[in-house]
DNA sequence: ATGAGCATGTAACTGGTTACATGATTTA
DNA sequence: TAAATCATGTAACCAGTTACATGCTCAT
């Protein structure tokens, strides 16, 4: 039972909370994760083939029905515990690249417009996608699965919400200093090291 | 010109700011950008080489000195012009995979225990982050490089406290709700679906 | 003399995306 | 009948890390 990358638990647990089609997991992956998460099928077919092998999960064909023949996965008692057993691991942190961060970094006097544009588009993303969490939310409380499941998904939305709102006030304010700079004529020459 | 994989731009940035070598480079990363932005001297290298070869920089050699030779790196004019451009492109969404958050969404009843103690490790990361930030920015705004450089460096400390502090206000409150959750006899039924 | 830090580089591996190949079914 | 969507899978490629190989110098 060696460690495995990621992507196998990230399969694994889609499954457990209930059985469907690798072409679902990528569905589910791009409308419900993809703030948090994303797989591609180069990840996802293979993976799920090996979480088979190793009993995991198991799969059911289902011939006919609209689309082409689908194979729906579930998960299985071994599967379940392999999976409780890594929700309990720490946490490995994930590399970080912030590439706005690294653009402003190293930014000099020329830079500061396309800058502020970079920042300006970022705004956008961060103020629609509050939007989508505010009515995400919502919907959530309304339908109200079990208890826990419910707290669970209310809680990666209220980060996703948190760190939307630290985006915007942070890029507003960004943008403020980005405009203070452009017209402080200190800040024109160049070699003002 | 082809479109480079990040690593070169990073490097070169680098080099934009002051002259130095490979090694340099990564306790550059390690030090002062390692949470926004990490690369590892298998990239380091082979990128120098490539920048070199394309007339991006040039390097000079430096003998003997305190540890072995070095070949200290600095940015050419075609080299700036170059940085420049990328700069100025949008910024590329970096895909996110943010494992606790995934975790906590497939978490079950039986597994609130150990996300707690997930989250109690990430406040304590999130809260020593928070000093180091403090005394970062206080640092910066001595030293007062070029005004340029000063605002762009602490818009990025700015970043990282923000992020650090909207962190810290979540996990208190997801720990609270998950305490809740334990001494509610409701979720202790799993199948209250 | 030993270990920490300086210094450069390559090879093997891994985790991941993208593009390709194929074909059914539904809907406009 | 054409386009969109359903559906599965593989091969080629790419970006990145880790481990390895080598050797110097400085402080203890």
């Amino acid at each position: 039972m060696a460690k495995k990358a990621k992507t196998h638990y990230a399969v694994l647990g889609l499954i457990s909370l209930f059985p469907m089609s690798g072409y679902d997991l990528k569905k589910f992956y791009d409308r419900s994760l993809r703030f948090f998460w994303s797989e591609s099928f180069g990840q996802i077919y293979p993976a799920l083939k090996m979480l088979e092998e190793e009993g995991f999960a198991e799969s059911q064909h289902e011939s006919g029905a609209r689309g082409g023949d689908r194979k729906v996965f579930s998960i299985t008692p071994k599967g379940q515990e392999y999976l409780r057993d890594w929700l309990a691991e720490p946490v490995e942190p994930n590399p970080v690249r912030n590439e706005l961060l690294l653009k402003i970094f190293f930014a000099r006097a020329g830079d500061i417009k396309p800058i502020i544009d970079h920042l300006e588009a970022a705004l956008e993303v961060a103020e629609s996608r509050l939007e989508f969490y505010q009515a995400t939310s919502s919907a959530i409380e309304k339908e109200n699965p079990n208890p826990v499941m419910r707290t669970m998904h209310l809680l990666t939305l209220d980060y996703g919400r948190r760190s939307m709102e630290m985006t915007v006030e942070w890029v507003r304010n960004a943008i403020e200093e980005l405009e203070k700079l452009k017209t402080n004529p200190e800040a024109k020459k160049e070699n003002s090291q």
